[in-house]
RNA sequence: GGUCCGAUGGCCGAGUGGCUAGGCUCAGCUCUGCAAAAGCUGCUACAGCGGUUCGAAUCCGCUUCGGACCUCCA
């Protein structure tokens, strides 16, 4: 077996942060549950996917296999404050006058374009719920096989009480079965259900119910905790090695999946690490749907929303949020926006001058220890994927770039191909940031290239000329049309802004 | 009401007992025809009060303020 350097995960079931040991290496399953498709993802969503897709992303950079799933939710999420609340996505169908499948498309459509212009890596298995009715039937019956579960008029329902007599109910979120039990309101609706405790695995449908399946108990649909259940041991076994999801995800979300399966096997652990992405806030509050503080990619690309002073980019953005560790809040704020800007456009234009970098040493310079900074960079990823100490030791990186760039420090060949690995594998392949600058479009980029470089030059000409009228005409027009001009005293380059 | 979490410099945001990240902003300097870029230097903070310790942003207690979950939520 291949070593992999030590990661250490902050575990949320044990609370304890965790040496990664995965059952199978060098293969890993992870799962992630993804968005219920009724409307379009909003910012505070796309947190959560991307803090999942470095955890991916740095796995595979580290040499695992990974399977990594992450599920469509399309039916059985009720709305309301009972389980006879309706269908949301039935509700969204019947709203826009659509068929509810079409609602589905929509939504996963635009949730795949979001996760593409956040240049999210695909999941290996993305399995929507009503794909695996049949899957979610079975697990009903293993569980009641078990006897921790029990038919009432059509719907059947997960008994909690009986389970918590054999296991632990609430191990997840720390909650204690009395506690929940004292401050569960009183809900309408709750007739058919022995306990308040309990929740719904399949729910019987009523006439005007849109989307329903047969079933030994009624034509319905299932309850929402459990396609997570079905859907992550399916593909990646009884035992697998990481869940991941937003922290208000926890309960009673996780904790319900965690007692499925194990009411259905007789198993406890099914998952070994659970992980948890805390929220995107906005003036210190949860952003979502409800409160009407979130906004869409769309409006924050474009600028047009009422929070929003301008447009950002999603790279922009993506580099905020990884400033950030995913276990923290992170308030939204344009301030912090413009700063993350700034810095990505530091380090993205570093990462331009990579390749044009002067070798100027024969040998390698001793103040320049490559594999330090290679250390650092995977101590920090490897504590619990610390991406906001790794983007400072980038940006260490960075310092050193420019410096070799301005000819203050020399190189060898050897350091510069280090330095290139280093910062396109932890920059490009682990942060997943890119370059954005190929906004002007069209086939003729190499041919406008060509031309600012004919401009550069003859600016350069006119410099050594003292005509400093034209030489600042060119560079003003230049930045007129985004474009800065940086000087050396070697000579000039160009860059999109 | 119950459970849990947080409070860090002008802003964002790491850091869990001594080595006092990083980004942005601001000021000065170097370079430069000027500017930009880049580099260097400076601004040295941990809500308040008490305690433990040789030593606390970090551990303990209390207070204040904020948030999350307990109902759909990433």
């Amino acid at each position: 077996m291949a070593e992999f350097p030590p990661l250490y995960i902050q575990n949320s079931l044990t609370r304890k942060k965790e040496l990664f040991t995965p059952l199978n290496a060098p293969y890993v399953g992870m799962y992630v549950c993804g968005p219920t498709v009724y409307s379009n993802v909003h910012l505070g969503n796309v947190r959560t996917f991307l803090t999942f897709d470095v955890v991916y992303r740095y796995l595979l950079f580290l040499g695992y296999e990974v399977r990594y799933v992450r599920n469509i939710t399309d039916v059985g999420h009720l709305t309301g404050d009972s389980d006879d609340g309706e269908d949301k996505i039935g509700k969204k169908a019947r709203l826009e006058n659509l068929e509810p499948m079409e609602i589905v498309q929509k939504y996963t459509n635009d949730f795949h374009d979001v996760m593409r212009v956040f240049n999210m890596k695909s999941p290996s298995i993305e399995p929507s719920a009503t794909g695996h009715i049949v899957e979610q039937i079975q697990m009903i019956e293993a569980i009641l096989d078990r006897g921790y579960a029990y038919e009432s008029n059509g719907s059947v329902y997960f008994n909690v009480r009986k389970y918590n007599e054999d296991h632990d109910y609430g191990a997840l979120s720390g909650r204690k079965i009395d506690d929940l039990l004292n401050n569960t309101r009183s809900l309408d609706g709750q007739d058919e259900k022995n306990d308040p405790l309990d929740f719904a695995l399949w729910k019987k449908a009523d006439a005007s119910h849109l989307m329903k399946w047969p079933s030994p108990w009624s034509d319905g649909f299932p309850g929402w905790h459990l396609e997570c259940s079905v859907m992550s041991t399916k593909y990646l076994g009884n035992q697998f090695d990481i869940h991941g999801g937003g922290m208000d995800l926890k309960f009673p979300h996780h904790e319900c999946e965690i007692a499925q399966n194990t009411g259905a096997t007789g198993e406890a652990h099914s998952v070994r690490y659970w992980m948890h992405g805390n929220m995107l806030t906005v003036n210190g509050r949860k952003m979502a749907k409800s409160e009407g503080n979130g906004f869409t990619p769309e409006e924050l690309i474009s600028g047009n929303h009422a929070l929003l002073e301008r447009g950002y980019s999603p790279m922009t953005v993506r580099f905020f949020m990884l400033q950030g560790h995913y276990a923290s809040t992170l308030d939204f704020s344009n301030e912090a926006l413009q700063a993350a800007e700034k810095g990505l456009d530091r380090l993205m234009s570093s990462m331009a001058s990579l390749e044009g970098l002067p070798t100027a040493s024969d040998a390698p310079n001793p103040d320049v220890d490559t594999d330090a900074l290679s250390a650092r960079c995977s101590e920090a990823m490897g504590d619990d994927f610390n991406t906001p100490i790794l983007i400072s030791v980038l940006f260490d990186a960075v310092k050193l770039v420019n410096s070799v760039a301005s000819e203050r420090i020399a190189i060898d060949a050897t350091q510069k191909e280090r330095l290139t690995k280093l910062l396109h594998g932890y920059v490009f392949d682990v942060l997943g940031l890119t370059q954005e600058n190929d906004a002007d479009g069209g086939g003729s980029e190499g041919e406008s290239d060509a031309l600012l470089d004919l401009l550069v030059e003859l600016r350069g000409n006119a410099k050594t000329n003292k005509d400093w009228g034209t030489a600042d005409a060119i560079r003003n027009a230049l930045s007129a049309l985004g474009i800065s001009i940086k000087d050396s005293k070697d000579g000039s380059t160009w860059e999109r802004d």
